[in-house]
DNA sequence: GTAGATGCGGAGGAGGCCTCCGTTTATCAA
DNA sequence: TTGATAAACGGAGGCCTCCTCCGCATCTAC
């Protein structure tokens, strides 16, 4: 939706004109905000008031509105990070044990990462559409599920017709209604009915 | 989580004392704000004001509020007829075909249902969590999905271990992040997929 | 007809969103 | 160092929404 939070490093020069640095303390007050976000967030719950955020940054909310002009942008910047250890996993995990395995174990690993995070569902979801999740994570975990998948399907364990987004649909969507008793639960059943159905037919 | 929406019929008469009819004026106005909020989700979505709807409804802010104390009242005062109408139509599928073939398409049904009504979607995430599903729908859904189960565990299509709630969730899921482009097609695909891994695993 | 319970309405306080622009501050060149 | 100037800040203020509260109107029961 919209990813607009500059990004606070060098001005992208135009045109090879020399130009000015970025001045150090929106530097700062870009760091600052982003901490204070990441705290609220976890402590509030996504819907905090931004001048809250700017609050605790000890920020004024122009400020803010100028680092991050609108609330997708902010938990789009905090969230990137975080999203992209996720992404990294899978790269590990690939490493230590066979593809389908990884892939059933990275599953598992999202559901872990959605149950300590809580806040990233629902961030996720507060934005609006789930569309956004390509947004956001910037396709960093869209490529991570992708190599896994084309790993096991490489291996045999996996039918080939499957549609790697969709199974990050899933994923998300399985995660969506954590909160509810014994979400996290039902999404691990889920994850091996989906790996059951992932197996090819009956000849391999 | 808020279900407090008076019931509008008659006064719920504690220890068998008589008691009062209900005031038609309010049973008017009850019927008024539904309106009201039903053709104002279907226009704005779920975040439109209340004070709109008030309006719309030709009925003061106060009114609304004693009637529907918080917004997901009023969602779910709204939506619970068009659950149970989804609700419903299990049992006409499983009159009429198969139940594996029943659950089957009660699935896709679902995910029918939601393109049409996106705003049941959003409400239904509107509302904060989903562990609403149950108090919104009033398990009715929940019965609907665990009768098709039974039966088609009982024809010997699906496997015995699999909770209808969890296959609940998984299809509330797959249509979460409705809105994005494709996401119904890919709702449809994972309900094969999900199908697929249901079915009993070597000797049926 | 009338008492009194029931329900209505909307003003108003609290607080959130976002913009706009006068003020401050960091950077750069001399 | 020292200006000059672009970059960044801050927060008042306008607009909107949420929700409560309570004086007034209306309906029911008798």
């Amino acid at each position: 939706m919209d990813n607009n939070a500059e990004p606070p490093g060098q001005i992208r020069l135009a045109a090879g004109e020399p130009a000015r640095k970025r001045r150090a303390d929106r530097l700062r007050n870009h760091e600052l905000l982003l901490a204070a976000a990441k705290a609220a967030f976890a402590e509030l719950g996504p819907e905090v008031s931004l001048e809250d955020i700017a609050r605790r940054a000890e920020v004024g909310i122009g400020t803010l509105y100028r680092h991050f002009p609108t609330r997708g942008a902010i938990i789009a910047a905090v969230y990137r990070r975080e999203v992209e250890q996720l992404a990294e996993s899978a790269e590990r995990l690939l490493e230590t044990m066979p593809p389908a395995e990884a892939l059933h174990a990275w599953m598992r690993l999202f559901v872990d990462y959605i149950s300590t995070k809580k806040v990233i569902a629902a961030a996720l979801s507060a934005i609006g559409g789930g569309a956004d999740l390509y947004a956001i994570s910037g396709a960093r975990i869209s490529d991570a599920m992708a190599q896994l998948l084309t790993r096991a399907r490489a291996s045999g364990a996996v039918k080939s017709d499957v549609d790697p987004n969709d199974l990050l649909r899933a994923l998300l969507g399985f995660t969506y209604g954590n909160n509810s008793p014994g979400w996290q639960a039902s999404a691990l059943r889920l994850i091996d009915i989906l790996m059951d159905g992932l197996r090819p037919s009956r000849a391999d």
